[in-house]
DNA sequence: TGTACATCAGTGAACGCGCGTTCACTGATGTAC
DNA sequence: TGTACATCAGTGAACGCGCGTTCACTGATGTAC
């Protein structure tokens, strides 16, 4: 019965894919305001109600699509950490942040889902929260792992922390799981940050005449973030 | 006859005006995917085919806001600079920063109208390329200003840029009107990205949880990514 | 200053479309005895 | 193994909606003489 219950269970959990996969597709190409449920149902090759058996409405799908493109992002970084040797800090640092860019521009109205322009009415639910740090996860890991090496310079001192700011970093130093210095939680939360600008600025067009060998120059300013953290 | 001319011409801009107006406000609202022609002309208060004698279509209102979104937060960087002594170079760059910063939260889906998700099909037309580099002169300008007064330290040689990075930087050294080193050119581009970086992170909502004086995180980073520049 | 004409703003009806969602239904697949 | 019943997937029609855009039109405002 169990047997039974999961050949269903089976067919059903294919059917879920293969309905986020039109999905994916038509977001490529009509980006996400213009995803239909419809439309979806049509290259599925079902009829629209029937899409509700396996979404109850088309937020629902595209939470499911916000979900799957962190986890996809998530995943990619984590691969590509995972093939370096733990130790080898400046390496991990790089491969990661290219991976997270291959992702995003193999992936861009996906990337955009999730780290572009909100919907004004749409709340993300409690689901995204969890995939949505994987890709945050392996970057910590790799300076925890740095700090623990040795492998980071402490540059606290260069500059002074105003005492407010000081205060908001104790939720991130949890997420550390280590003792990481002030002044390291800072520059690990601007790296962050420039990571996801980079991609956004070349991705969302700003870089368009600016800078034309895109792979170099993020690359450049990618070892220069890490060395800006401490790494290298 | 100019003069009567000018009073049809005169109403004819209000209305256009009036129409924006009303664009933007349902655009704060709905998001730019839901902004709709028929809606907008409720607002002012016409009848849905009346628009079409101020803008030939959708899309044409649609660049228009986009024109206008560069335009706005173009001149809140300008007004935000020029309020400053020409040799403070450190204030010229934090209340740019923060203005650009400001307009954005008050503004933000204007602000991610244009630095967010773009429509994929929306190619964006000539008129809004100058208005969309009004920001990046004013922060170029600073840089400029800083280098002629000396008040930018040199740190070239601190990191190799790799030829072909180097050879990217022709066009953005014509921007800046006057020799900058290339060492400078990287940084002032890494410091632009980081800027709309931290602005699109936090209103985007990746910083909820992490940061919560927003504020306070930002002029940190801001004064950090100057002094990266070698401001100050 | 007055008249004839041209330009323009706004109207209202219509075209054709696709959307999200509900609902009563038919068969097929699974479950319990 | 066989039968009676329950669950589930998929159908097709319908509801009610709003959208962008076109078009022939009516008046009002401006222009030329």
């Amino acid at each position: 019965m169990t047997a039974s219950m999961s050949v269903r269970a089976r067919v059903r959990a294919e059917l879920v894919e293969e309905i986020k996969a039109a999905a994916r597709r038509q977001l490529a190409v009509e980006g996400a305001a213009a995803l239909s449920l419809r439309a979806v149902a049509r290259e599925v090759g079902l009829v629209s109600s029937a899409v509700y058996r396996y979404f109850p409405s088309r937020n629902d799908l595209l939470t499911a699509l916000i979900i799957d493109a962190y986890n996809a992002v998530g995943l990619a970084a984590e691969a590509a950490d995972g093939r370096c040797r733990k130790a080898d800090i400046e390496k991990r640092w790089m491969v990661t942040c290219r991976a997270v860019r291959a992702w995003a521009g193999e992936n861009m109205q996906e990337y955009g889902l999730v780290y572009g322009t909100p919907v004004p009415e749409y709340r993300a639910p409690q689901d995204t929260v969890a995939p949505a740090t994987r890709v945050t996860a392996v970057l910590a890991g790799i300076i925890r792992d740095g700090l623990e090496f040795g492998l980071i310079s402490d540059r606290s001192g260069d500059e002074t922390i105003p005492r407010v700011v000081r205060g908001e970093l104790a939720s991130v130093r949890t997420f550390f799981g280590i003792a990481v210095p002030d002044d390291v939680i800072v520059r690990s939360l601007m790296a962050w940050t420039h990571l996801f600008g980079a991609i956004s600025f070349e991705l969302f067009g700003h870089r368009a005449g600016v800078v034309t060998d895109n792979d170099a120059f993020f690359d450049h300013e990618m070892r220069r973030m890490a060395h800006f953290v401490g790494i290298g």
